[in-house]
DNA sequence: GAAATTACGTTGTTTTTCCAACAAAATGGA
DNA sequence: TCCATTTTGTTGGAAAAACAACGTAATTTC
């Protein structure tokens, strides 16, 4: 796939026409690149100057103890931008190393450029910056809305808190997650086959059916 | 304490000087008012029209499942403000009810006013806008932050991931946390009493030190 | 279509956490 | 200073989760 068609995909070029896009490649000082599997982009205590769009493949912000122990931040797949929040909350060094998972294509922006308002007040990069304040805020919802399924004491109450939160959004009792088992786990941080355990349990109790990712609950 | 004085001490109006501040209650149509302990100020699925600044008190959003249990979403102290993520990010209707936890003085403010761009295009008002995203740009790290403090498998781990990160922090072996060992536990989504022996333990063993909330690590 | 790989469910054991109850220490008023 | 209240530490028993191991189903790859 083109990249021009790449950035048209992503939210933060969201309602942003073929044209203006190209305008923005200068104002932004892009650079398209791609970055081989286990290579750092950014590593921690480093300036953190660019808003990165991964533009395919799959890249995992991760952070170290003194031990040497890693913890994983956050995962970014095609389509999304890491270092938003870092550049409009004035974040100057990066607190986390940020590596590819895979080989993957990436489109970096100078933050500078994007935070500040163009010389000529163009509405395009006003729809950007707006486009990036969106995205913010909805993942600031997100994790709000994880941290509610994620505190819960027990194993069947996480997953029964995720359950009924999926099927009050999609609006029906049936519904599909967007998780296979073992990613079902890791986003609510319970062991896999306690999950599989407590899900199978619960349709023994008859309070939820599915197969695969497609649920019924109640 | 005056509510000028209560605004300039919050982080919305930061650099922001009275003068300023009192014209802004004129584009923002605020109003201010007094919310008695357990009324409800916003209901789950009624429009949401305003950001509220919690001039004194203590505000919690709050979210009620299929069988009537509630989950507490965020709570929101002085100085705080809530909404603006809904706001940014296009949330038309509430999906949590917030409700004062005591006698809690509010200031509302109409949040298309603040989104959208003065007329005079006033330097104020765009500093109150850099303002609200920096809040939520900060508030996006913390959160992810803490998601890993509380994704580690054991109480121990938690602790020590949430300790080490504040050493770090404060670039000293030697720190104060900002909680006592309730509000840790709540935060780690731990039990108290386990926290306690987990630390006791921890102390034995050499790893830390420390006297009611100010630690020694290592 | 067969083989290899991955995903999923199940079970038993070990470890950990929760919970409740209580003791000790610290704090805050009167 | 003393008393009441809150905070913190400690313990033991019950419950739950993690962990490891394994069988089977499903999917992918060649």
């Amino acid at each position: 796939m083109e990249i021009l068609q790449k950035m048209k995909n992503s939210k933060i070029f969201n309602e942003i026409n073929e044209k203006d896009i190209k305008a923005l490649h200068f104002c932004f000082k892009t650079r398209v690149f791609e970055v081989k599997k286990g290579e750092v982009l950014i590593d921690e205590g480093e300036p953190f100057e660019s808003i990165v769009l991964v533009l395919d493949g799959h890249l995992r912000s991760i952070i170290n103890d003194y031990y040497g122990n890693i913890s994983i931040l956050a995962d970014y797949y095609t389509g999304e931008t890491v270092g938003v929040e870092e550049a409009f909350s004035g974040t100057e060094v990066a607190n986390y190393t940020l590596v590819a998972m895979e080989d993957t294509q990436v489109l970096t922006m100078n933050k500078y450029s994007v935070m500040k308002p163009c010389d000529n007040m163009c509405p395009r990069h006003t729809q950007l910056q707006n486009n990036l304040v969106k995205i913010i805020s909805q993942k600031n919802i997100e994790l709000m809305q994880k941290f509610t399924h994620i505190t819960k004491p027990s194993t069947k109450e996480k997953v029964l808190s995720y359950l009924q939160y999926i099927s009050k959004q999609q609006n029906s009792k049936y519904f599909d997650i967007p998780f296979n088992r073992q990613e079902l786990a890791d986003y609510l941080s319970v062991d896999r086959s306690a999950l599989s355990f407590e899900l199978s349990k619960l349709k023994q109790q008859g309070i939820l059916d599915f197969t695969k990712n497609h649920f019924m609950l109640k």
